[in-house]
DNA sequence: TGTAAACAGTACCAAATTAGTCCTGATTAG
DNA sequence: CTAATCAGGACTAATTTGGTACTGTTTACA
């Protein structure tokens, strides 16, 4: 199985919880703290993580004290490919990448990996084709949990 | 950057290796101490491999004597998402996929990662769509390199 | 204007995963 | 029967990942 971190795991859910919260189109600005105990990711971890985010721009940050995170766009406007990218960098199923540098072991192995790259952009597609919203629990459905009917 | 395992990109070399060698439709048998010679991966890992790839039905393994292994298809016939899956098992970009049935550690996060499972079929046809045959370098044109035009 | 709430940055440590090694056994051609 | 070759499993080393700790900077508000 390809392996994603953990922690792009976890930006879902927390980019989720921000875009989800209530207040449809009104970002809420929300604490690492709070995060970090809704969601059970240690605060550091979830620090480490919105950092990465508001650099690559999916996000805002709000420093001082009443400060936290908001979301920049709609959650339908951000795609699983951003959320990637900022947090893994480029999108590549190997370490042999096309325009790389670093000398290959093997030039055998070399000279045959460039053609992952033609993987690569299908991947690339289909990351891109899937936004933040659609990640969601319910992307905006009214149908409500079996729990929640039960009240 | 999702990491692939080595194993997979050497599995791609080696297949290729084995479809690509002269004798076009003639699935030629090589030998695990061969592979790893021309390749230069460990020969015990070549093993492993080759042993994995032969359970998935992607390869033969002729024991004994003058035995080695042999492409059970044309290299056209064969999926990169076969060999991924052949290696690394179904593919899914999380630990916490649909239908697994061991418990999170928070239920928050798992019933949000649910949602995983729609990039993770994208990713699926992405690479059921590229062929073993188009992974390899020259996939059957007739363009030689530099070196061999120098000759 | 001072203080507490929050983010920013860096360096480091521990646990998990991956790649690779080693050894012993089973099969088969000649 | 013997050498070539695959099969399988247990173990080790190295890399990567996730998590920790600490120190600094910004800002709202009393």
């Amino acid at each position: 199985m390809i392996r994603l971190n953990k922690m792009t795991d976890y930006a879902v859910v927390m980019l989720s919880h921000m875009a989800g919260h209530d207040g449809m189109n009104d970002t809420k600005v929300v604490t690492a703290v709070q995060m970090a105990q809704d969601s059970g990711v240690p605060l550091p971890s979830v620090s480490k993580l919105m950092k990465q985010l508001s650099k690559a721009g999916i996000l805002t940050s709000h420093r001082g004290a009443g400060g936290g995170y908001s979301l920049d766009r709609p959650a339908g406007d951000v795609t699983v490919a951003e959320i990637v990218t900022a947090l893994e960098g480029p999108i590549a199923l190997t370490a042999c990448v096309d325009g790389s540098d670093t000398t290959c072991g093997s030039m055998t192995l070399c000279s045959m990996s460039g053609n992952w790259n033609q993987v690569n952009q299908a991947i690339q597609g289909a990351l891109e084709s899937v936004s933040l919203a659609e990640m969601m629990p319910r992307p905006f459905a009214f149908e409500p949990t079996p729990e929640e009917r039960a009240k």
